[in-house]
DNA sequence: TATTGTTATACTCTATAACTATA
DNA sequence: TATAGTTATAGAGTATAACAATA
């Protein structure tokens, strides 16, 4: 009956996700470091030794971006290619000791992050929202741990 | 105590905020409509009368985009810039009946999509979702009704 | 011939700055 | 001279396609 109600949950998480991926980016930038970089970072801690073809699927992005941003990494040291001997076309990726060490930087940057978005709302209730958004990401299949902005946004 | 509980509310603000702009995105490409031209259309229909000036500070973004969205909306005879007699320097943009009819098939869209995203929730779940949204979206001072994707992503 | 990684190229979106017309 | 709108230009980010090395 009520027309007027105001924006639904789906505009109001839209909005709220760009809010949030912005100010992430902006802390992050501290680090000199974009998302796509601090995604493609986790994503090599997370399963180390991976080509960077299965790393391009998991994220959902063209090979040809990926090279530039292992570039990124790799000149400063933070990640590795390792050539495989038995299959010299594999390049096995690999964090290094400093890009471990800044991942730990990350992860502070990532819990201040979310102190931030959600510290309106009392413990209670930000279980309450952390339990929600995790059943709609299931529902839609979204991939555990991997930030967007791969996938033909 | 225990740091391996997974994603917090941020991040998966960010995943789900992202998931839900591309496939709105997906659905008003059917009304050959992008997200910008969307949000304009509707912050014309808001406040009519309103000059480019007045609307790209709403929307927080530079006059000269504005200039190419209002274009392909005119073209499309979904608003019209009405010259002031007054101070003719001035366009004021009024939308026309056939975007008041566009502007309703994007309505009926919106809650297609709003539904989509919140399916896997029971209603009071939604309901919850939406107040603590709603509180954030408050707290973060966002814009009510005006999309994200314009103030330097 | 197929596959990994790379390079070259082009396209989309957006911002900055220069320009015009009105005031 | 100041302001609304416009046009011109340039930059960032990304994708597509061609290429070289290895299998």
């Amino acid at each position: 009956m009520d027309d007027r109600n105001g924006p639904g949950s789906a505009f109001l998480l839209t909005q709220l996700g760009t809010y949030a991926a912005g100010r992430f980016a902006e802390r992050i930038a501290d680090l000199e470091l974009t998302p796509p970089q601090t995604g493609l970072l986790r994503a090599i801690a997370a399963g180390p030794g991976q080509s960077q073809q299965a790393l391009a699927t998991l994220l959902g992005t063209p090979p040809s971006r990926l090279v530039a941003l292992v570039d990124g990494l790799d000149e400063r040291g933070l990640v590795e290619r390792r050539r495989n001997p038995d299959d010299r076309r594999l390049h096995a990726l690999h964090v290094t000791p400093a890009g471990q060490e800044l991942l730990g930087r990350i992860a502070q940057v990532g819990k201040a992050h979310d102190d931030d978005i959600t510290g309106a709302l009392d413990p209670a209730e930000r279980s309450a929202l952390r339990g929600l958004l995790g059943k709609l990401a299931v529902a839609h299949g979204l991939t555990p741990g991997v930030h967007p902005g791969y996938r033909h946004l």
